[in-house]
RNA sequence: UGCCUGAUGGUGUAAUGGUAGCACAGCAGAUUCUGACUCUGCUUGUCUAGGUUCGAGUCCUAGUCGGGCAGCCA
């Protein structure tokens, strides 16, 4: 059993950077443990975010602390408020209902607030109070590192004071020549000594907008020749005439990650600043400018851990937008895309993602997880909370001709077999039905236990019938199948426990309606279809297919977010964009495991 | 040939000097009005070589192999 991430008193997840977080806690190192979530707004979330968010608001919730959400905003040639409204979105429907009273917002246009802090002056850009998270989107919104270009900036100005940024004139390629390789130590730039009141005015100058892009840049004064590439006096601002979706026209120049990230995390009081490996070489920089600029709060800290990887999948932003772009799938939200809204529209339970996340653990080490663990999650989960319905995807036609035409049988069907106590509701056998046309053989392989010719097979809960005749038309084709009806093998008649080794689904042909079913399929059908630059040859050209599906009546009014079990088929959804009550929709989440004669591979 | 970091069954992880465990996958069986679910059993593992120790997956040394880092991206 793979449970869901442990409530509050039972045991939690334990990883080594919630290690780390008990024992700052056990320590009493901060007086509240605050994470954050901080997405750039420049693409839809993925899977691989979803590990980050239950991991910042599993450690925030566990320990009765909170996780900012934040955008971390400070490239504006790449990002858009498309991105922000998407990445609310999902954030707000993967923690609903587990960590939604952990989210930090902050009022809506909210600033960080001058205060003394330990008597120096200090910022702080504090989240709306616990007992205001209960209505997280009533006038709150997440942060934004742009709304800290003014506190950045003014920590930049006293990095110069200190005579530890200078304003570089380097145009990007020498800057990159100077910079020297990960074996060769790099080489001064011509302008690192300038003075502290001419750096001062150029830095000046440059906020002011005299330069164009490119020209000058402000660089933190650090070293040339440490081993560590990004201890070789990086880069701290850029000139980009460019308006911000955020800050507007406000700025020309902007700070890069490495001294927004630190600085947007002390602003606001993180403890525990957690990302992914590859900024694991960023740490020493990271805390060479928190430590150089004398500030009077606790310093945050910075935790790596490696990135969810899927087999049959792909991660990378640059990736997925190829898809998008190129048509291969039809939009962000395809339920094809392990992005967070494809898996929502796929009808992937948020607790499912949860689980996912707590059962792949948290460490360094660069692993890829089984696509077939995920699957297994999901359907573990659909299968306690989803109700039962009878569907036939392909449907062949059944005469019972032991019934009259008009002549109604009425059964009893169970809704959930899981529930503790299961309800049923009424269905209708009828002279003419549909069933699956896997589930006729005229030649049947060996052990096959489903309808053939002369064969019996149970309709589920209403009898088994026999196969007297099969009709077909001049093509060979099977047109229809006449079978016997033996009613007194119903629920509750004397012969009620005849056994046959078959259970097939149906629908009535007279009480059921179409219904478009669009069985959608693992995108790739090679494991790591991203360790190939190519990968869209990868692509399975069976990863959608739309059918024309009959199913019971019940389904005609149902609305969107309905997610049932199609009884020896799988787990569907209502589509969220195409499905209508009286023109269903229903898109496959997952097909229920299926151990006879599968091919392997094939699924 | 620089720096950082990692390595436990097929996959993902646990074991914090004391019986290598769990989950997924696979295989076999039981059960079944879903060939689902559930249940039972089985196969498969500490990167290598030294060392410390009564005892090493764990500590030390050396090596091997993997990941990351040279955007005015994050």
């Amino acid at each position: 059993m793979t449970a869901e991430p442990a409530p509050a008193g039972a045991p939690a997840p334990a990883d080594f950077i919630r290690d780390i977080v008990a024992q700052h806690v056990a320590e009493q190192r901060y007086p509240r443990i605050v994470t954050r979530f901080p997405p750039e707004p420049n693409g839809y979330l993925h899977v691989g975010h979803a590990k980050s968010i239950c991991l910042n608001f599993g450690i925030a919730r566990e320990n009765g602390g909170t996780c900012n959400l934040r955008m971390d905003d400070t490239n504006p040639a790449k990002e858009d408020i498309e991105y922000v409204q998407a990445i609310t979105t999902d954030v707000h429907w993967l923690i609903d209902g587990w960590a939604d009273h952990c989210l930090g917002l902050k009022p809506k246009g909210a600033v960080p607030a001058a205060q003394i802090a330990n008597g120096k002056p200090d910022f702080y850009a504090a989240s709306v109070p616990p007992s205001d998270l209960g209505h997280p989107t009533s006038g709150n919104e997440p942060f934004y590192a742009s709304d800290y270009f003014e506190q950045i900036h003014a920590y930049a100005v006293t990095l110069i004071q200190k005579g530890l940024a200078y304003v570089c004139d380097l145009s990007p390629k020498e800057t990159e020549e100077y910079r020297g390789a990960p074996d060769k130590p790099g080489r001064d730039s011509p302008y690192r000594n300038r003075s502290v009141a001419e750096n001062l005015d150029l830095f000046a100058r440059m906020r002011a907008g005299e330069f164009p892009d490119g020209a000058r840049s402000l660089r933190a004064k650090i070293d040339m020749a440490s081993p560590n590439i990004w201890l070789r006096d990086p880069l701290l601002y850029r000139i980009r005439h460019t308006t911000h979706h955020h800050a507007g026209s406000a700025w020309c120049i902007y700070p890069l990650y490495d001294f927004a990230h630190c600085l947007s995390d002390y602003l606001e009081g993180i403890t525990h600043s957690i990302c992914t490996v590859e900024f694991e070489v960023h740490r020493p920089l990271y805390d060479w400018i928190l430590g150089s600029l004398d500030l009077p709060r606790a310093l945050p800290h910075q935790y790596e851990f490696a990135k969810l990887n899927l087999s049959y999948m792909v991660f990378s932003k640059r990736r997925l937008l190829h898809l998008v772009q190129s048509g291969a799938v039809s939009s962000w939200d395809d339920p094809r895309l392990p992005t967070l809204a494809g898996v929502r529209r796929r009808g992937i339970p948020a607790s499912a993602l949860r689980r996912l996340a707590a059962a792949v653990g948290i460490t360094k080490f660069d692993s890829v997880t089984d696509l077939a663990l995920f699957e297994h999650i999901v359907r573990e989960d659909l299968n306690v909370t989803s109700q039962r319905r009878l569907a036939v995807l392909r449907p062949v036609k059944i005469v019972l001709t032991n019934l009259a035409p008009g002549e109604s049988v009425a059964c009893t069907a169970t809704n959930n077999p899981q529930d503790e106590t299961p309800t049923t509701r009424p269905i209708n056998l009828t002279r003419e039905v549909f069933i699956e046309s896997d589930d006729f053989a005229e030649v049947p392989p060996p052990k096959y236990f489903r309808l053939k010719p002369g064969g019996e097979v149970r309709l589920k809960y209403a009898c088994i019938i026999r196969c007297d005749e099969v009709v077909k038309d001049a093509a060979g084709q099977v047109t229809e199948l006449r079978c016997t009806a033996e009613l007194d093998t119903r629920a509750g008649q004397p012969n009620a426990d005849k056994k046959v080794k078959g259970t097939i689904h149906w629908v009535s042909a007279s009480n059921s309606i179409a219904a478009e079913v669009r069985l959608y399929d693992r995108l790739f059908n090679v494991p790591e279809p991203g360790a190939d630059d190519d990968f869209l040859k990868h692509l399975n050209a069976h990863s959608l297919e739309v059918v024309t599906a009959r199913v019971e009546s019940s389904l005609k009014e149902v609305g969107s977010g309905g997610c049932f079990q199609f009884e020896r088929l799988g787990y569907f959804t209502t589509d969220t964009q195409d499905h209508r009550p009286g023109f269903p929709v229903f898109n496959r989440t997952i097909s229920l495991k299926d151990t006879w004669a599968k091919p392997p591979g094939a699924k």
